[in-house]
RNA sequence: GGCCCCUUAGUCUAGUGGUCAGGACGCAUGGUUCUCAGCCAUGAAUCAGGGGUUCGACUCCCCUAGGGGCUACCA
């Protein structure tokens, strides 16, 4: 027999959220904290939870909402709870639980824990530059603090605008563990009487924020360093409710070039971008995971699955970081390179199809990658070198296998090799310049183009023999006959083994380039 | 103005009283080579400044400077 310890399971779970406000795009700094609540979670088996924060009506969009959760799937976090997918505790989206917000206000106000406010923002305004010019604290003086009930609600019933505030006591300090920045306090004095409900009847931040973290039982805020200052506030709003203040910490920042927090003025840090540059979501979120955490003194390359087993809040930095798109693409880079040739040549094989470089007939079967590792890849370029029965997968392989460690961002792919699937592909001015201009370079192309196109099997190996023989036979280096036959061919300096570009490219296609350069190269 | 936070090479970081201050990106040089990438090797570059505490400070304390955040009827 088995005995089962029961324990309440809402008691203990680790519940996380990411909380965007929809009033942009998904931008990294967003995307890091959605990636170490996410970690947190998987690592603890405990709950991720989505929720939108739109109590600002003027600046939300229904675009950027979208845009947000796009941005999340792009990268892979999966939410457990949101407001697409429900979940115990929603509304996950706060336009939607004005009620809960009214029915917790109205609990502070019967307990004397807050009051309503008639000044106009014209007041306060004037206030504060009163409080600027002399040089003293900016905070509400409490003005309509004294304001019996009865009068308030009879200024509410004549329809005077108000907003309710929280009284905060005048004595005694606010003070919370952090996980990364150690013990927090602040006196209640430095503190003043905050706004909880603004006049058009929706919650401030601080007050929503409270609401739903606490009726969402969110076990642990994570979330970013500028919010770090507000967190007194929110401790007061716990204790005032007579919730449980959960447990926080606080990210910091990730800041642009300028080292100015980051924003739209940084130019590429929305995560749309990165994803429209073909980057893999595994390397991002590797770079991501780095920016203000580390797991150790060597290793910084970490897939998904080492991420959430090795991700560690205790091991988050207190420094802001900067992103350096430079490590960004070696990380990106250094995933490439990890894929399997299948998923190499998908990737690619997207790429140039969205491109415009593979004819809409050509057909894989995607949904079947297992089909991609039984292409026998050596198989359609036997024989005389023209493809075989329509067998350009196999080709594709042997491109992007050629193609060897040269590609860092998937991007790149059409200007890498996109020779290979058009005639028009770009060509190198320079590179012409500098090797189709001289004199003997006519001649030259036109003897490999002869020599070649003798080839009966057209193989690597019988390619290289042809080349360096030439070479040989007419007294010259062999670089004399590769660099500008490989401008002839490609359309510019750089590119894979020039032997095995020949073969790929098949014997029609090297011919006919090599002497259409020769034509070229002689005006 | 007030309060708070942060400070190891250009960048991300390891480090917690005794280390030649370690790694990575980037950079430079050399090797491999048909180019480029890659790979290999080598190298330059750091504890913001000043005071303490201590036999001994990157490490602990204070001050200064720089950066950042909050101080909104933004989030």
């Amino acid at each position: 027999m088995i005995t089962i310890m029961t324990t309440d399971s809402s008691k203990n779970t680790i519940r996380v959220r990411f909380a965007p406000s929809p009033t942009g795009h998904l931008h990294v700094g967003g995307a890091r904290t959605a990636l170490y609540n996410w970690l947190y979670a998987r690592k603890t088996g405990g709950v991720f939870v989505l929720r939108i924060e739109d109590t600002d009506a003027q600046r939300s969009t229904r675009e950027s909402y979208e845009g947000i959760l796009r941005g999340m799937r792009w990268l892979g976090l999966d939410w457990d709870e949101g407001p697409d997918v429900g979940g115990d505790y929603g509304p996950y989206i706060q336009s939607a639980r004005g009620v809960l917000y009214h029915t917790d206000a109205a609990r502070l106000i019967e307990d004397g824990k807050a009051y309503h406010c008639f000044c106009t923002p014209e007041r306060l305004e004037e206030l504060r530059l009163e409080q600027k010019e002399k040089r003293l604290p900016i905070k509400y003086d409490g003005l309509c603090r004294g304001l019996s009930v009865e009068e308030a609600d009879e200024k509410i019933k004549a329809g005077d605008p108000h907003i309710l505030r929280f009284r905060m006591p005048e004595e005694g300090e606010a003070r919370f563990r952090d996980i990364v920045r150690g013990d927090f306090k602040t006196a209640n004095t430095e503190l003043d009487d905050f706004v909880l409900i603004k006049s058009d009847g929706l919650p401030t931040y601080n007050f929503a924020v409270v609401v739903d973290d606490a009726r969402m039982k969110i076990s642990h805020v994570i979330r970013g360093d500028d919010h770090i200052s507000n967190t007194p506030r929110q401790v007061h709003i716990y204790l005032a409710l007579g919730y449980k203040v959960p447990k926080f910490a606080h990210l910091p920042m990730i800041l642009g070039g300028d080292r100015a927090r980051l924003s739209k003025r940084h130019g590429a840090v929305s995560i749309d971008w990165y994803a429209d540059q073909q980057y893999l979501p595994d390397a991002m979120v590797n770079y991501l995971a780095l920016l203000g955490w580390s797991f150790d003194d060597k290793q910084e390359l970490f897939s998904r699955k080492a991420l959430t087993d090795k991700f560690s809040l205790k091991k988050v930095s207190k420094n802001p970081a900067m992103f350096d798109n430079d490590k960004m693409e070696y990380i990106n880079a250094e995933h490439f390179k990890k894929l399997t040739p299948a998923q190499k040549v998908m990737h690619v094989y997207h790429v140039l199809k969205d491109e415009g470089y593979i004819p809409g007939d050509f057909h894989v079967d995607l949904e079947n990658p297992v089909d991609l590792k039984l292409v026998p890849g050596t198989e359609p370029l036997t024989g005389n070198g023209e493809k075989s029965g329509g067998d350009e997968l196999g080709r594709l392989f042997l491109i992007v296998s050629a193609l060897g460690n040269r590609l860092k961002l998937l991007k790149d792919a059409p200007g890498h090799i996109g020779y290979f699937f058009k005639d028009d592909y770009e060509v190198d001015d320079n590179a012409v310049e500098t090797h189709l201009t001289r004199r003997e370079v006519p001649e030259r192309l036109e003897k490999l183009a002869d020599k070649l196109a003798g080839l009966n099997y057209f193989d690597r190996e019988r390619v290289e023999e042809v080349v360096r023989a030439l070479a040989d036979e007419m007294e010259i280096e062999a670089g004399e006959l590769i660099h500008p036959g490989r401008v002839a061919l490609t359309g510019g300096t750089v590119s894979p083994d020039i032997f095995q570009v020949i073969v790929l490219l098949g014997k029609g296609k090297t011919v006919e380039r090599l002497r259409k350069a020769a034509g070229i190269a002689k005006q």
